[in-house]
DNA sequence: TTGAAAGCGCTAACAA
DNA sequence: TTGTTAGCGCTTTCAA
């Protein structure tokens, strides 16, 4: 079945049904009426390499995440995002494809590229220092980015507040009464865990607090890493009366790291997450945490950069790059030592 | 840049080019090195709508995982998989295209396969029942399960012997000695779930032993499901001596409910898994459990499929649908009871 | 509002 | 072993 077939049976001709299928204005509405009927009689669906290479567009989206695929598959935080991202690429008739990056070297990247099976690119999460970066531009290639990318205002970004967050995340534990306040970081050669621990030094320097360096331990988004650094705070002097872990992976495993020393949470170390993962709710005790829409991101991200790709060049100034900055929010429960009185539970 | 630029630059012809990509015998060893030295120089890779649309085939192939987003990229099994299935692609020059299923319907089948988008499927895991399959075989899309389809010996399938793996672990507990042995079973919708549960009895039968109902618990393949299982077999009269999990997920819940009731692994109670992920071997108490090669699995697949792809339908007779069976072996490790005297740690 | 016609960049049959 | 040529099924001017 082919769009002459479709012409042939509604009794007009290929450009009318082509024009019918790409929403052109230019059609009498009984005439597109006319052809819908037939096309769905048919159940046609036009040739996508055709329309590739007539229309020179894919409508293919790629994503990137440039982790291990063992990362991929089993952070439940990248199922949401993917979740976001295949739900608009699907509202608008586009398709995602996951870009499975097996060897983590340049010319990946540059293959990815040359290829050209794709329209645009989705991005995240965004490393410090990605070499991925001057070569999408170099190509031209429409490039969203999901999570802020330091020194390139050019490139357009769909994000979270990351230090607002974490900023939240600390001064409630501030507030509770709480100095001795720790954290855990994330993998550091990633921008999101650089900006979650400025967020958390910014409350405490707000608040007149400088933690010791030992207050500040690195890990790697893992719950394992999570207890790891959990063992090395515990062995400081003094040890911390709070933790502010920078995912929830690794407050649960910064709790059962306390748990495992005889220690009790909240009652002897407060511990607060960070992205209100399904696990948070049900950790033991239920993690004190910060909410953001990681599935939205995904949404929104796909939707802009289909709304570039579907901009005639003509029209597209160059102010014209947005980013999108969502707010967190705290959702205070038992982790912290705290009754619900405060915060926002979703 | 297109063939007919190369092929001016290296004084032939477009054809000769495409002979080139395509590594057609019938180039003079001379000029394919001085085409590939053009090509190479360009940077070129030839336009892949074109390919496709010339050559009627798009060298994308579609993994479908008739799975929700969230167990798919939770499930670490899932990532050895996909890394198995990717790996094969890119060696032979394939795309591998995750097909996420957003909506569990019956038009999305229909739709992945209208819009031929990919020359091939490569589907797991196979559900009992699934309606997708006559539509794939309808519309003739060439088709590799990895796992068992029951009653349908004219689709390919790779797989693990299940039945068998089961049997081995069973067998390994009465073994030991254990006579009161209950299983916790995967999700019975899935044909792997049945399989595994079919060896577990077959190798109690041939014991002479036939299991009280309750002593067969369904889970959901994760480790909350395999706690919840294990909860309800502490509550039967006598309770087991041992149990066999149907997954590895699962065997660490119920080792978590075991020791939750005060009760030590394997001393009071022992515990078999299956699929010997990173997670086995670092349990507390280390899991025996049944090992087999889920990424190769994956391999063998893509790369059956592809072959099947590449077979001009002149040489393909229907005796060559193949049916690869792939061995598991057994695993012991510290949760059934006894020292590693048995078996192999690969 | 519609149709005719010229490609998009490649593959593959056929001819040389 | 190589070149010529006719499409693949669509989009997109341009003209009517």
């Amino acid at each position: 079945m082919t769009l002459e077939e479709i012409a042939r049976l509604a009794g007009c001709s290929r450009s009318t049904v082509s024009r019918v299928i790409n929403n052109d204005p230019n059609v009498r509405e009984e005439t597109r009426k006319r052809v819908l009927r037939v096309i769905r009689e048919q159940d046609f669906q036009p040739n996508p390499a055709a329309r590739a290479l007539a229309g020179r567009r894919s409508r293919v989206i790629g994503l990137v995440i440039p982790q291990p695929l063992s990362t991929i598959f089993s952070d439940p935080y990248f199922s949401t995002l993917i979740q976001g991202c295949a739900t608009a690429c699907d509202e608008r008739g586009y398709y995602l494809m996951l870009s499975l990056v097996l060897r983590q070297a340049d010319d990946t990247y540059r293959w990815l590229i040359r290829t050209r099976h794709m329209d645009g690119l989705l991005v995240a999460p965004p490393l410090m220092d990605d070499p991925f970066i001057p070569h999408l531009l170099d190509r031209c290639l429409p490039l969203v980015m999901m999570g802020r990318i330091p020194g390139r205002a050019d490139i357009p970004t769909v994000n979270i507040d990351n230090v607002n967050g974490a900023k939240l995340a600390t001064q409630h534990l501030l507030k509770l009464g709480y100095t001795r306040i720790a954290t855990i970081t994330g993998a550091m050669n990633l921008v999101g865990a650089i900006d979650r621990l400025e967020g958390f030094l910014n409350a405490l320097r707000e608040a007149g607090i400088d933690p010791p360096e030992e207050y500040i331990q690195e890990g790697d988004w893992s719950e394992a890493s999570g207890k790891r650094a959990m063992e090395n705070l515990l062995q400081v002097t003094p040890p911390p009366q709070a933790v502010f872990a920078a995912s929830d992976n690794m407050a649960i495993g910064a709790i059962k790291a306390i748990q495992a020393a005889g220690l009790r949470v909240p009652d002897d170390i407060a511990v607060v997450g960070f992205d209100n993962m399904p696990m948070a709710a049900m950790a033991d005790p239920p993690l004190t945490t910060i909410n953001h829409q990681i599935e939205r991101i995904g949404f929104l991200a796909a939707t802009t950069l289909i709304d570039r790709l579907e901009t005639p060049p003509a029209c597209m100034s160059d102010g014209d790059v947005q980013h999108v900055l969502l707010q967190p929010e705290l959702v205070v429960r038992m982790s912290c030592g705290q009754s619900l009185q405060h915060g926002v539970v979703p």
